[in-house]
DNA sequence: ATATATTTTTAGACAAGACTAAAAATAATT
DNA sequence: AATTATTTTTAGTCTTGTCTAAAAATATAT
């Protein structure tokens, strides 16, 4: 039964799981063809022979959505995806915004042996360096306090513990403003006309956030 | 021009090197297929291709030999390789029968920063785990003192230093034996009928090895 | 409800990398 | 040197995963 999978059926498995997750099931294949920067009439034809396999329900003209199986096969490479950029990070001394195309092709090395022994010699963590939780081997995720910045009162004593956008760009400018993940912050100050925040960081520096930072940024109180 | 290249393709670049490194070049088409266990028409195939691509010399049923680019690509494919098997055991605990595989896999991710990471995190190792050396970012190797165990005289004060076959059975026997890289050993006695020697180990344990074990196993002295 | 727009699927092509079977070249033998 | 054996290449096919263009289904708008 389970039968090993290409790297392209993978990253569809994958795909479809990420789309479901903000967009709900079930995922119409315009999505996954974005997701994927391909042509929809690829993800059509993917999509009847996940279907064939068993790991995905697919009606056509209608959308698709993962069985336990498929499920369970995407939950894997989430975990090996973000165990991956947790060593890269921890132990490689990479930087958050670099480690994702790297994560991306460790992935696809399909050994439990190594997985496990990775999230061993990292001493289990339960959140990867963007913040999010890193499905254990039974594939139970860790559930994470989050708020978006944007939508604090404010307050003082919150802490960073996640960014809902991976892109290098916006995680170098976060850098740059010495926000990281557990960063603590205030919120000293918040402006109607563009939702701008004022906000000490670190106790130490006062900077003006744009919504559009704040609204991809998690706090937890604290 | 350096563009990058297919797994597929690097696996016969990497199968070219071994094979000249062994039977001298040029290469010729059937080692390279037992080498790669694929059919003798796709390596011909793709000899075509790689001389067109500038990466090796290859003139029809004569052979193939590596050009300056392609053996480059191969040495770096190599040190990957050495460095991940490094890794694998060094940090992960595997032990030295069960990495190839997974090395094999993990070298063709394509990132000279990733590599160079985990160089220096392993503390820049000059030798994998079976005891071959690992080339720098420059592609030098550091030369080993080796000798065949099967070619040396009475001698006490031996160190095994590597190992000429990597089968996953055969380094399973010699951990039995309880010979790893750097274990030490004593000749304390030659039989002439069937070459087999009998051999003190680590001061410890006294055993008959056959010479089928012994032309495989690299010592030095001291 | 009918026309228009959008989404999705089908149809047909292509490239990579493999295979088998047959042909051609080279090597080995008598 | 001629015949046999081996190796290598060519020719043709297959699978996977992609694409574009056209057809079909669904959704939207007048």
């Amino acid at each position: 039964m389970p039968t090993k999978l290409s790297t392209a059926e993978e990253n569809y498995l994958k795909a479809i799981y990420k789309q479901a997750e903000k967009g709900g099931a079930p995922v119409n294949t315009n999505a996954i063809a974005r997701e994927l920067s391909t042509a929809a009439a690829s993800v059509s034809d993917m999509l009847r022979k996940l279907s064939a396999k068993g790991l995905i329900a697919y009606q056509k003209y209608y959308g698709a959505t993962l069985l336990d199986e498929g499920n369970r096969i995407a939950t894997k490479l989430i975990r090996r995806h973000r165990l991956w950029e947790s060593f890269l990070v921890a132990t490689l001394s990479f930087g958050w915004e670099e480690v994702h195309d790297l994560a991306e092709e460790l992935e696809h090395i399909d050994s439990d042996l190594l997985i496990d022994r990775l999230d061993q010699f990292l001493g289990y963590p339960k959140f990867d360096p963007h913040g999010d939780p890193i499905p254990d081997r039974q594939g139970r995720y860790t559930l994470r306090v989050q708020h978006l910045l944007s939508e604090m009162p404010i307050q003082q004593h919150l802490t960073v513990v996640g960014v809902s956008n991976h892109d290098p760009e916006f995680l170098h400018l976060l850098k740059d403003l010495n926000i990281q993940l557990g960063t603590r912050l205030d919120i000293v100050q918040k402006f109607e006309f563009d939702d701008s925040l004022k906000v000490l960081i670190e106790e130490h520096t006062s900077v003006i956030i744009s919504n559009r930072i704040s609204s991809q940024l998690y706090v937890r109180p604290a």
